[in-house]
DNA sequence: TCTTGAACCTATAGTTACTGTAGACATTAC
DNA sequence: GTAATGTCTACAGTAACTATAGGTTCAAGA
C-alpha cells in the first residue's frame, strides 16, 4: 500500500483543488492523514477512494450533508439499504425538477436570441422579454402578482 | 402614479423577500427610493417594473453581474443590440451544459435506485456506484486519474 | 552542496446571492 | 390605547468552496 501521496497528487488524482481536500478534512468529511517530518500530509490510496466517492457524489449534485450521511451509513454496513435509497430518491426528484426548469429556460433563451436581429437596444426583444412576463412562454416560474 | 408602496408590498408583488429588495438596493441594482416621515421606503410602480426584470432574469439563471450589465445597457438605448444578445447567448450555452449534466445524472440515479432493492448496506449499489467510477454510465464528468 | 523554484503549511478573507437575527421604531386595526 | 404587524439598521450565517499572504519544505539541476 503506497503511503507517499502528497496532497497535490491526491488532488490531481481526484480532480479537485488542493484547498478543497484540506477543506474536506477541516469539516470532517475525510480523516486527518499522518504527516511527514516536515509536517506535510501523507495520504495512501484509501484517501483517494474516499475522495473519489465524495467528488463523484458532488458531481451528481448531492449536497455535502447528504454525502456525510452516506458516509456514516456506509461505516455501519449492517443497516438496511432503505436510508441510502431514500437519499437517492430525494435527489432524483430534485434533479427532475431542475431539468424541467432548465428546459423551459432554454426554450425562452432561444426565442429571445432568435428575435434579436441586430437592431438597437430600444427594440431589443431580450430586454423586453425580461421586463414583461406576458411575453414569457415559460410556465415554471411565477408571474409577479398584479397590483390592485 | 401610485407612490405608496411599502417594501413588503413590493416584495410580495414581485415574489421575493423583503431582505432581497434591500439587498438589491444595497448593491446598487435598484435605486434608493424616497422615505416616509417615519423613514420607511416608499416605492412606485417603476420599482416593481425593475424588480420584475431582475427577478425574471434571475429565474432564467442570469447572474447578478449579467443583470447589472443588461440594466446599464438598457439605460443607454441607442447602442446596437449585440451586447445584450451576447449575454443571452453565453447564458444559453451555460444552460445547455447544465441540462446535459443533469440528464446523465438522472440516468445514473435511476439506475442506482433500480438496483437497490432492500438489501443491507453492505451490498447497496448506490454506494458502490458512488465509490467506483467504472460503474458509472455518465460521461460528462471526469473519472479520477489512475495512479501509476 | 548549494540554490532555486515548485509545492506545501496555516490562517484568514472573499465569493455569490441571498437569508436570518436582534433590538428598536412605525403603522395599522380593533 | 394598545396589540400586532411591519419596517428600520447592522451584522452574522449559509454552501461549498476559492484566493491570498507570509512562511516552510522538498526535489532537481549547476
Amino acid at each position: 500500500m503506497t503511503r507517499d501521496l502528497t496532497i497535490g497528487r491526491v488532488a490531481e488524482a481526484v480532480g479537485c483543488k488542493v484547498q478543497t481536500v484540506r477543506y474536506y478534512e477541516q469539516i470532517g468529511l475525510i480523516p486527518a492523514p499522518p504527516r511527514s517530518g516536515g509536517n506535510q500530509r501523507l495520504y495512501d490510496e484509501s484517501a483517494i477512494h474516499r475522495l473519489t466517492f465524495i467528488r463523484h457524489a458532488r458531481e451528481l449534485g448531492f449536497p455535502l450533508q447528504a454525502i456525510r450521511d452516506l458516509i456514516s451509513l456506509s461505516d455501519d454496513p449492517n443497516q438496511p439499504c432503505d436510508a441510502v435509497d431514500e437519499i437517492a430518491k430525494t435527489q432524483l426528484i430534485e434533479v427532475n425538477r431542475r431539468i424541467e426548469r432548465l428546459q423551459a429556460l432554454r426554450h425562452e433563451l432561444k426565442r429571445m436570441i432568435h428575435q434579436c436581429k441586430g437592431g438597437s437596444i430600444a427594440d431589443c426583444h431580450v430586454l423586453e422579454v425580461l421586463s414583461d412576463h406576458n411575453l414569457c412562454e415559460a410556465e415554471d416560474h411565477q408571474a409577479p402578482k398584479k397590483m390592485t
